[in-house]
RNA sequence: GCCGGAGUGGCGGAAUGGCAGACGCAGCCGGCUUAAACCCGGCGGCCGAAAGGCGUGGGGGUUCGAAUCCCUCCUCCGGCACCA
């Protein structure tokens, strides 16, 4: 039998090397074309989507950590006999391109594709199954071609237009849209500048419309986190629209309209003045003569103080009344309007009844300028009583006070009756309003698609004829520097022939959000060469929604709800069924550098896999990634237990090459563990391998990929104890050892796929890929235990253990447990009050009253 | 301030009403080695000599039983920023 060897003799085995087995096998599977999906074949169809990646020059260990789990569901999904499409493309317009082309001389496009190419070779070394014939890459007119063809249908279809508004702003990267507006002191999401306000005509794109339908999440799944972010973006708020009229006086007639949105209509009796947004279109008619000079000095400052600083939420209210009157139509009492930058003019109706004793800002601004405060609804008991804060609470039993004949109804139902009464007079009606804006898509930056409409003295706005897509974007520009977009200056592309006219005209400079790029490319991704259509209708109808979404939560309210918005629009244009563009989306958390602190280059702190993966192997880091903690967590990065992964494919590797080893002068060479039998060593071998199968499943499903890695290392170190001994080897050992390559292969595809090229060959049977197999049925006779051990607690506590056949019943259990010695001791003659038999007999506790 | 998530050994984490700390890292002990590394085996929450007691951010509650459910407070992370 198996004894101690000489040391020398530790060398037998071949060394675990990665760095000479991955590539080998890359080459090999791309050679044998086992990543190509065929589009065509629909049966068992399941697409798995993963964020595409900006092609910043590096890829990174975040980009690992959200593809490699990801490829590991790929082929763990394929193993179970679907056919997988997992494509990869690239996210190529942006900003960076255009900073390094300034800064290093060299056009956004070769930077670009020098990048893209240096990205194709890093992700190759993840060993993922991309299937790369489906490559997408957005800088390509192929692609972005499309962006425009939509963006003309849009236009035909009233869902894109033209306005002249306020539009944020920022010194390096020109428009934003509003969610790319971050924090209360309003930073650029790129580049972290400070946001201004300027006046510009820019391309919207109807997203509005879709506000409620966008609430609707029952054909998507998303993370509760991102669902309820989504929700407060959209921000829908229920209340009424009240027309209040101006009152008549000496320099002005009256009856001029001033709406007023609100969610609580039950308070307009306590209205005691009004406020418009400074930008109010009113302001100017409304305002009296003597008042003109203080209100246009106040509208000026506001547009600065937007400009500059809005820092705090709760610093000093800021207004001046206007020296004109409303009406209020409920009651008629005229009520004094003033103008303060409190008031939004993007929200609502840009104007607001105030009512100091129900809201907050009202009352601080009451405060500020002596204004009445009159209480309107009041918990039973407590009115009249002089109100040292706004009362904004809700109570069961409160009720209207001081509002007239709706005097004593609950605060719903007299808001609801007055907003019915109002609509009656034509003064009023319910009304939702949202937080959610139309999406500006204008930006005055190069390196994007290039919007496709022309300018024209004599037609106005032409859009470019659909055949002369797509409107290039000239690779040869001259830069001035940041913030000045080249377009504006090349004679070549601005000159252009109106082509309704004919005559002398202009193109648009502008080019589209890249958001725009990333809202459709997993349609493209299913037929990126089809050069007459934007995407291929028969294979979209099969294929999509797709399936399930991996990426990072930090495109919460932008990605996530474009991607949502462009599916619906398109829906509308006719060109896809569904509603929602992915069925699931997974986010995965983000990993940081060692600091903390978002991975950076300015910081210093990016892993860079290339690294890791010359040391360790790809397959080391995929499993170390995995195993570090819950997939959707994410968290600093700290390479420490590396090694102990490293560690675990190497006991793999030399329990599967050599199952008989034993360590030089161990005693136990040849013995079984705990004085087992062999009948009884075969049997703990197998239940260990399919227990672990059983968990290990139900763990890929889920994606709890860290537990996943536990159990392989459980049972590894489960067959480590019986390695050298008499069962080493045999018939039962090898089905569990196949089984443990089964269930690493998703995860470590080159080590499983090696050492199972070395089982076929060990056996004589012809090679195949491991990548190609059936994933393993759980063989439940096996996975039973023939005794189980119970714990049994006393009034709670563990105080005993007892070992009972696997199929005994709670009267058997019972009588064991009253039979142990340890027990009888505690309960000292006693009977237990109680006896709970917990989760079928998992655990027995006995309760005893009075210590 | 509002919305959401989280808080468990020295560290990453496991357990989602039933044995707290699986698995791994770091550490300690032993084996192998001339030696070290590697590798192999073992120990490992805290107090205590032991019996036992205490222990999942703090306090309270529900339950035979709570890391897990409820109330309340604290801390950290993410999102929002006067949204009427």
């Amino acid at each position: 039998m198996t004894q101690a060897r000489d040391p020398k003799e530790r060398s037998r085995i071949e060394r675990y090397d990665p760095v000479s087995i991955e590539p080998r096998w890359q080459a090999r599977w791309e050679e044998l074309g086992l990543h190509r999906t065929d589009l065509d074949d629909t049966k068992n169809r399941y697409y798995l989507l993963t964020m595409y990646p900006y092609p910043s020059g590096d890829i990174h260990i975040g980009h690992w950590y959200i593809k490699t789990p990801t490829d590991a569901i790929a082929r763990y999904q394929r193993m179970h006999g679907k056919n997988v499409f997992l494509p990869i493309g690239f996210d190529a317009f942006g900003l960076p391109a255009e900073n390094a082309a300034i800064k290093q001389k060299i056009s956004p496009r070769d930077w670009t594709m020098s990048n893209v190419a240096n990205m194709r070779r890093q992700l190759r070394q993840m060993g993922a199954t991309f299937d790369w014939s489906s490559e997408v890459v957005t800088s390509d007119p192929d692609y972005y071609k499309w962006n425009q063809w939509f963006f003309l249908q849009f236009l035909k279809a009233g869902l894109a237009y033209r306005a002249n508004s306020p539009v944020d702003f920022c010194p390096n990267d020109g428009t934003l849209a509003r969610e790319q507006v971050e924090g209360a002191d309003r930073r650029c999401w790129r580049c972290g500048a400070k946001v201004e306000k300027r006046d510009l005509d820019q391309w919207y794109l109807r997203v509005t419309k879709y506000a409620d339908e966008l609430l609707d999440f029952s054909e998507i799944r998303f993370p509760d986190p991102i669902r309820m972010m989504q929700t407060n973006w959209i921000g829908r708020s229920e209340g009424g629209e009240i027309v209040f009229e101006s009152a008549p006086s000496e320099h002005h007639p009256g009856g001029e309209e001033i709406r007023v949105f609100t969610t609580r209509p039950d308070t307009l009796f306590g209205a005691t003045f009004m406020v418009l947004a400074p930008e109010h279109q009113l302001v100017g008619a409304l305002t009296a003569p003597e008042r003109r000079e203080e209100v246009a000095a106040y509208v000026a400052r506001a547009q600065v103080a937007t400009e500059i600083e809005r820092l705090s939420t709760d610093r000093e209210k800021t207004g001046v009344a206007i020296g004109a009157d409303a009406i209020n139509p409920v009651n008629g009492e005229r009520i004094p309007i003033f103008i303060a930058d409190y008031v939004l003019a993007t929200y609502g109706t840009g104007a607001i009844m105030a009512v100091p004793a129900h809201d907050e800002r009202d009352f601080a601004f009451a405060k500020q300028f002596g204004l009445a405060v009159r209480q309107v609804v009041a918990p039973a008991g407590a009115e009249g009583e002089a109100l040292s804060e706004a009362y904004v609470a809700h109570a069961d039993d409160e009720a209207l006070v001081n509002s007239g004949e709706f005097s004593g109804l609950p605060a719903d139902e007299g808001g609801r009756r007055i907003v019915a009464r109002l609509e009656e007079q034509g003064k009023g009606k319910p009304a939702v309003t949202y937080r959610l804006r139309d999406w500006l898509i204008s930006r005055q930056r190069y390196w994007g698609t290039p919007i496709p409409v022309i300018h024209c003295d004599q037609c106005g706005i032409v859009p470019v004829p659909e055949e002369d897509l797509p409107v290039l974007l000239p690779d040869t520009v001259d830069y001035a520097g940041v913030g000045v977009n080249p377009l504006t200056r090349d004679e070549a592309f601005l000159n252009v022939k109106c082509p309704s006219c004919g005559g002398p005209a202009r193109r648009e400079t502008d080019t589209m959000d890249t958001f725009m790029d990333s809202s459709w490319y997993w349609y493209r991704y299913l037929s990126p060469d089809r050069a007459d259509f934007p995407i291929d209708h028969d294979r979209v109808e099969t294929w999509t929604p797709v399936q399930l979404y991996t990426g990072g939560a930090e495109h919460a309210v932008m990605h996530h709800l474009y991607g949502r918005m462009f599916t619906k629009m398109i829906r509308d244009l006719g060109m896809v069924r569904q509603n929602e563009p992915w069925r699931r989306v997974f986010n995965q958390g983000q990993i940081l550098g060692a600091d903390g602190e978002r991975m950076s280059k300015s910081r210093g702190n990016v892993q860079d896999p290339d690294e890791l993966v010359s040391k360790y192997g790809a397959d080391t880091v995929r499993l170390f990634l995995m195993f570090m903690g819950p997939w959707d967590q994410g968290g600093p990065w700290s390479p420490t237990g590396m090694g102990g992964v490293y560690r675990f494919l190497n006991r793999v590797w030399a329990l599967s090459l050599d199952p008989h080893y034993r360590e030089p002068g161990d005693p136990d060479a040849g013995t079984l563990p705990d004085g087992q039998d062999e009948p009884a060593a075969r049997a703990a071998l197998r239940a260990a391998a399919h227990r672990t199968l059983r968990d290990v499943t139900a763990d890929y499903e889920v994606f709890h990929f860290n537990t996943m890695v536990a159990k392989l290392m459980e049972l590894t170190n489960t067959l480590f104890r019986y390695r050298g001994s008499s069962v080493a080897g045999v018939e039962d050992w090898d089905e569990a050892m196949r089984l443990v390559l089964l269930m690493l292969a998703p995860a470590a595809p080159h080590i499983s796929e090696e050492l199972w090229s070395r089982r076929l060959a060990a056996r004589g049977e012809a090679w195949s890929s491991i990548h190609k197999e059936t994933w393993p049925t759980v063989d439940e006779t096996a996975a039973a235990e023939s005794t189980r051990e119970v714990p049994v607690q006393v009034n709670g506590k563990v105080r005993d253990r007892i070992t009972v056949p696997a199929d005994a019943d709670s009267a058997a259990i019972e009588a064991a447990v009253l039979a142990s010695p340890r027990i009888q001791q505690l309960l000292a003659g006693r009977a237990p009050d109680r006896v709970i038999h917990a989760g079928g007999g998992r655990l027995v506790n006995l309760v005893l009253r009075d210590g």
